[in-house]
DNA sequence: TGGTCATCGATAACACTGTTCCGATACGCT
DNA sequence: AGCGTATCGGAACAGTGTTATCGATGACCA
């Protein structure tokens, strides 16, 4: 054997960081493997002995972004009232959302043209949606939410959260819009529109 | 002056027809410039000198394609039901998505990176969202929905389908699940979550 | 009609990207 | 000590968007 490797976990992680600041700083356009190794002190081939390429590179921080999320959503507190929670886990999500909204990008809305998750990062990004399917299977299995498949009902929660991040995150929203309140609104009439008919009272707004 | 031009009108839309293609074929990263050029039997200087530069040229695509969209929003035709109605475009505006993914994504997922619409571009963008407006100022008018502000109902319906729709063209919708009746689920539950309670019984399916 | 010359457009160059190759390096082993 | 080899960094390659160059062109005016 012959010279040891200099290319570390030490160097991975630095590597990771400074990408993650070149992504927040100018967005997903400016992340090159060439500025990003010249910043970290090193060259472009530590980035490819280490990740492997730059949609690899784009992967950990994919994974390391979910992270995040997952810790986020799987903390909220939970009341036990479907609609509330529900809220709640939206409101989450857009915090994490807006605390790093490029990283949001790679996540959500594949803002990095070449990359495609791999299984295992495809996996922990389902994982982290397990709370809110447990909130809408008890929801259902009590009769409070109508007896439609429990995916149905997932995937809405999941659209309208992440309809309503992508619109502000990208300037869609009309001016002088009181975002915070609109948002828990939309995400209430969203819940309540899943109640049965007869428990139909809990009044939005 | 001298020699009349030879870019002319229809070397345009020769160059934006075969961009949709490259777009539709392959996606926006496969949408260069100099193929576009080749494709089209001219020189990459004839792109710069009819539409500037390669987001000028996105932006051309972003207006055909909302006007596309904006056609197909306007001929949805409508029942007088709020409900009824908000599902009917929110399943139109599914068709305008499926019809030409890639389109979508340049419209609303700034799927090309340097991209950012003109002014012109935008307010087209909006005009293309009126039916949705007047239908829901209507159903407020009417004492139909909850007395909010119109633009968060709007901003909500808009949400429930862009997101359900970005999950779709994502490949992020679970395995067996049948789009098509439970996209109508979620528009209706949404929809349904803005009923002043006392007409609430209209029951989602 | 012939000459001038502004203008157009294709070629080539530039600065950048991700990726690959290859030779110099520097350690572990004999 | 010296060999061998895995490792690393710089250079090379193929591609991108963009810009500059410069020859060809055709409309105007004499």
């Amino acid at each position: 054997m012959a010279r040891p490797r200099t290319h570390d976990e030490a160097l991975r992680l630095k590597l990771l960081d400074r990408a993650g600041e070149l992504l927040a700083a100018d967005g997903p356009k400016a992340l090159s493997l060439r500025k990003l190794a010249a910043d970290a002190g090193t060259s472009t081939t530590a980035v490819y002995s280490l990740f492997g390429s730059k949609p690899d590179l784009v992967n950990a921080l994919y994974t390391e972004g979910f992270r995040r999320f997952g810790a986020r959503m799987a903390g909220t507190p939970l009341t036990g009232d479907a609609v509330e929670d529900l809220v709640a886990l939206g409101s989450a999500y857009r915090t994490s959302a807006l605390a790093d909204p490029h990283l949001y990008g790679i996540m959500f809305t594949k803002s990095v043209p070449g990359f495609e998750p791999n299984e295992d990062a495809e996996k922990l990004a389902r994982e982290t949606l397990k709370p809110l399917e447990r909130i809408i299977r008890r929801a259902i299995a009590d009769g409070v939410f109508l007896d439609v498949p429990p995916e149905t009902v997932a995937v809405g929660c999941w659209a309208i959260v992440h309809g309503l991040v992508s619109l502000e995150l990208a300037g869609n929203l009309p001016e002088e819009f009181d975002v915070t309140t609109s948002y828990e609104a939309a995400l209430r009439a969203n819940a309540s529109g899943w109640l049965r008919p007869q428990s139909a009272g809990t009044e939005p707004s």
